[in-house]
DNA sequence: ATGCTAGTTGATACTGTGTCTCATATGGAA
DNA sequence: TTCCATATGAGACACAGTATCAACTAGCAT
């Protein structure tokens, strides 16, 4: 159970923005290949500064473009962080959800079938008719717990 | 089950405060009567309109200082829209979730007992130790799903 | 009641995020 | 290679949230 490789992961997106009939443009590539490189979560700000440092700055606005575009792919996801920031992780297409360690960003995908029968019955004790919902889990991965700091 | 009145509400927030040995002043009285006539969720800038309106106009950063006060103490609660905005709900100390109607903002309040063994399965099956978690459900309201639009 | 003081307020300035516009550049099809 | 629909990015903008600090006030001591 490898995690695929940086390179791996940035011929995904390639090729999910082909499939999709979107234009593989430079700066897409550009940033498929840094999100790909990133391990945890990452804000639209890191980003930037990622491509900066990699000699092959993109323009504000179309790192936020290229988010928006990979997240409609279901390429990344938004997350909102506990001290209100909004940030991205990478990950797969079907509806789930991301366990994040607060120390070092890594994130793990969760299932959402625990979720099913108590969403359920939420809806009939409250009469609302869910349309949508967000879980996110934040504590500390095995490493970061092993290492014992904070 | 009548709800707790707007009146009563405010008293309960004004209590809290004196309780926590916070001062009473009149911008946060000010405040929690706002938000205790608010239905629905609220952002922050909502609530100094609110105040403008009421002829009682708070400085900005002064009702930044009250909604993070009143969230210190479990009488609101920061939520993330789906839309990515911050907004506050009205919402019992104990540790609880959201339901929240994407028509009329009403919010319903939801026990975290269904989570408890989810969150136990989950930690076990990836070693995080989980130390916080966030789950908000979006939907319809039965009041607004039963008058049919959208 | 009066004064005192630590805590609070709010005008202002500032940072940072995300959006919009539009002239220029370019991917990809023909 | 040509062409044009689409994408880019500089710069301006709108807005959220924070920092600063002089003026004010709640609550306590007298
Ligand atoms: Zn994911
Ligand atoms: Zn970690
Ligand atoms: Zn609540
Ligand atoms: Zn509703």
């Amino acid at each position: 159970m490898t995690a695929p490789s940086a390179d791996v992961r940035t011929d995904a997106f390639v090729a999910a923005l082909a499939r999709a009939g979107q234009r593989v443009t430079l700066p897409r590539q550009a940033a498929a290949r840094l999100v790909a490189a990133r391990i945890g979560h990452f804000t639209a700000a890191q980003l930037m500064e990622d491509a900066e440092a990699a000699g092959e700055p993109i323009g504000r606005a179309t790192v936020f473009r290229a988010l928006d575009l990979f997240a409609s792919l279901g390429l990344v996801e938004r997350v909102d962080l506990p001290d209100g920031n909004h940030a991205f992780v990478v990950c797969r297409a079907v509806h789930h959800h991301h366990a994040i360690c607060t120390r070092c960003g890594r994130s793990v995908d969760i299932s959402d079938a625990s979720l099913g029968e108590a969403l359920a019955a939420v809806e009939r004790q409250t009469g609302f008719r869910m349309t949508a919902h967000r879980l996110e889990l934040f504590g500390l991965c095995a490493e970061c717990a092993a290492s014992g700091v904070r």
